[in-house]
DNA sequence: TCTGGGGTCCTAGGACCC
DNA sequence: TCTGGGGTCCTAGGACCC
């Protein structure tokens, strides 16, 4: 028997998980994101599919989604929602006789031992689709990026196999940011080097591009485009190395008490969640009204799981801004202490 | 496209030390 | 104080992903 990754995804998981507790939405143009109200600050989390038609994507704001598809449904995010059918679509990943390792909300990577992927792939659609009532998609590929990539072209609802074999036949003419890991900068720096095809970055040199994009990032780029993974997946459990709480608010703070006031409060809540692992280092981050985002860090000097500490050391770190323009968005980040 | 929220990893540059 | 070269550590910012 072979060794296979499959990669499988949800299909448009967030609206999917909505249509399932209010069945009067199915087939109408549904878009998840902020609190539901489309006048508001806020994008897109997930369009379904009849939205995705006129245009709306995730990352649009809303207000941009509303004027490309005034009739669709707009809901808020309910993160418990979906991270409660999540669990529920793992549970099944977990009954087959794979290593499963979790990418997210609705992604998971499967390493597998068989003769016949599609078979196999076709098996996990039939089984998160019983239990569920979700549909997804599964790539097959020798490792994790060419499984991933797969998905793209099986969706929705579908499986397809991507390998060394087929690569540059499936990929070689796409654009670079058809890569996972590459985007709009980088293809476009790529692009000023004459490198704008999967085909082309394959075949550039790896120290020239080290000397543009820095010594692990350059190589890396060449071997992505070459299809070549080398990390394994692994069932080990995640442990987050972050946590953090941010807010963009429906008017621009000018109030530097007020900044204060929120900068506290973010902090309680990041230092709420930390699981009983110590705080090592506290960032804040501060977004001024013309989307000018700066970043200051503190580093603890005992690491500490106290909230008053915490919001001390943001308090601390607040200090390093210029109180003199108003305020679009606030965070707190919380980095914990590495595991002795 | 007046541009969310929660994460991860890499890089460049300054500080510091010998 | 006209002042090299290298290593290491820390921090802010960039880029990417879902």
């Amino acid at each position: 028997m072979a060794r296979w990754v499959l990669h499988v995804d949800l299909d448009q998981f967030v609206a999917a998980v909505e249509v399932l507790r209010r069945p009067e939405l199915r087939g109408r143009p549904v878009v998840v994101g902020g609190d539901g109200d489309p006048t508001k600050r806020g994008v897109v989390s997930t369009a379904s599919y009849e939205a995705r038609e006129f245009g709306v994507h995730s990352g649009q704001p809303l207000r941009t989604a509303a004027r490309l598809c005034p009739d669709a449904v707009f809901l808020p995010v309910d993160r418990a929602a979906y991270e409660a059918a999540s669990e529920r679509v793992f549970a099944v990943l977990r009954g087959f006789d794979a290593v499963v390792q979790v990418l997210g909300w609705d992604e998971a990577f499967l390493g597998v031992d068989a003769d016949d992927p599609e078979e196999y792939a076709g098996e996990i659609r039939r089984r998160v689709r019983a239990a569920t009532d979700l549909d997804c998609t599964v790539g097959i590929g020798t490792n994790r990026l060419q499984a991933k990539l797969a998905t793209g072209f099986g969706k929705p609802a579908g499986v397809f196999r991507l390998t060394d074999t087929t690569w540059y036949a499936v990929l070689g003419d796409r654009p670079t940011d058809a890569l996972w890991g590459i985007g709009a900068k980088t293809a476009r720096k790529l692009a000023a080097l004459g490198l704008r095809t999967v085909a082309e970055l394959a075949a550039a040199d790896p120290e020239t591009l080290a000397a543009r994009f820095g010594p692990a990032t350059g190589p890396w780029l060449v071997r992505l485009a070459q299809g070549r993974d080398d990390g394994a997946v692994t069932g080990e459990p995640y442990v987050p190395r972050s946590r953090s709480r941010e807010t963009t608010y429906q008017q621009d703070i000018a109030d530097w008490d007020a900044v204060r006031r929120e900068i506290v409060r973010l902090a309680r809540l990041v230092a709420a969640d930390t699981d009983g692992r110590p705080v090592d280092r506290v960032v804040v981050k501060v977004r001024y009204a013309p989307f000018l985002t700066r970043t200051q860090g503190r580093q603890l000097a005992t690491p500490t799981t106290a909230p008053d500490l915490v919001a001390d050391a943001a308090l601390d770190a607040l200090d390093g801004f210029t109180p003199d323009r108003p305020v679009r968005l606030l965070g707190v980040r919380a980095e914990f202490a590495p595991d002795p």
